[in-house]
DNA sequence: GGCCAGGGGATTA
DNA sequence: TAATCCCATGGC
């Protein structure tokens, strides 16, 4: 149990569910339990005493609070792993509120964006676990990619320690999915992903993964032609990994949410992605992944208040 | 450069 | 029961 005081801008709703990781679920009692690089934990962030929160908190809908500060309680890390796994993947070391800050000051609409997701970091993932989720991910719905990837785990990869009483599997590694034919996936319904993972885990462990664990260090646009050249991964995809597994944190991963939101708040055409990635450099340069995050988060919140509000006026004329 | 199939499953019509 | 949609890409 590790516990981490006065952590700031960070919320794990937010967090966990802006889009960019597959293998946190939520717990009735609002805290956050996941695997990633082959350890199993729980998180909770406990308000401080006096109740400080971050300024200007009441963005997100209904009026309810949600804490942005506070201790960061991590169940089942040990200290070696708090100080050489958690600190780095939940990057406590970046200052967030700068970020807000200065993307506020340059865009208003941006400014309104980051109302409801004060919290959001974003995650140093694995760049292999990364790759391939974000494969999988491609013209997919969440709750199935989230299947998809526990499903594969299970089924391939490393078993871990039982937590809170359910088996744990760490992420599979190249090494053995690249022995495997797009055949051996058909248990867990990739559909025609499969072909995707088998070849791109081939590719991967022709050079012992050394190609893909050299990317952080090189400059983007070299990460993005090698990332592209693997089979399966186009621009999203791409901009995708170099954002949450490689800190390319000028990415800016268009979506068909982000499609919308640019379109809804800024007039570009929805089709037009060339337009909107010139636009996203120009407008946020280094923090475009920064920015990408805010409008993402804010779209799929606006999304269920739009949804929820279809079904009250439904219920409303029975 | 534009179009369409690829799988599968949930949701909507 | 039939369309439509979903954090796109590959191939033509």
């Amino acid at each position: 149990m590790q516990l981490i005081k006065e952590v700031k801008d960070f919320n794990l709703k937010h967090i966990f569910d802006c889009g960019q990781c597959f293998r946190w679920e939520e717990e009735a009692d609002g805290s956050y339990t996941g695997t990633a690089f082959g350890k199993t934990v729980n998180m909770r962030l406990e308000r401080e005493a006096d109740g400080a929160c971050c300024a200007g908190s009441g963005g997100n809908h209904g009026g309810g609070f949600e804490s942005c500060s506070g201790f960061l309680i991590i169940d089942g890390a040990s200290e070696e792993d708090f100080e050489n796994i958690w600190r780095a993947y939940l990057d406590l070391d970046r200052d967030y509120g700068e970020i807000k800050k200065t993307l506020a000051a340059g865009d208003l609409v941006v400014a309104n964006a980051i109302k409801s997701g004060e919290g959001i970091r974003l995650l140093n993932q694995d760049n292999w676990e990364t790759l391939i989720s974000f494969i999988i991910s491609q013209n997919n719905n969440i709750p199935r990619i989230k299947r998809c990837i526990e499903n594969l785990s299970a089924a391939f990869g490393e078993p871990l320690p039982e937590y809170r009483g359910r088996k744990r599997y760490a992420f599979p590694t190249f090494e053995r999915l690249s022995e495997l034919e797009p055949e051996d996936l058909s248990e867990i319904r990739l559909g025609y992903r499969a072909r995707y993972i088998t070849e791109t885990a081939k590719a991967v462990a022709s050079d012992g993964g050394e190609m893909l664990y050299s990317l952080s260090k090189v400059p983007t646009k070299e990460a993005y032609e090698y990332l592209t050249s693997l089979c399966g991964v186009g621009p999203k995809v791409a901009n995708c990994i170099l954002l949450f597994s490689m800190e390319k944190y000028e990415s800016f991963p268009i979506d068909v949410w982000v499609r919308r939101v640019m379109n809804r708040l800024y007039n570009i055409d929805e089709n037009d992605v060339k337009s909107m990635s010139a636009f996203a450099g120009e407008k946020f340069g280094a923090y475009g992944g920064f920015a990408q995050q805010y409008l993402f988060y804010y779209m799929r919140e606006f999304k269920e208040e739009a949804a929820a509000a279809e079904k009250a006026t439904v219920n409303e004329k029975k």
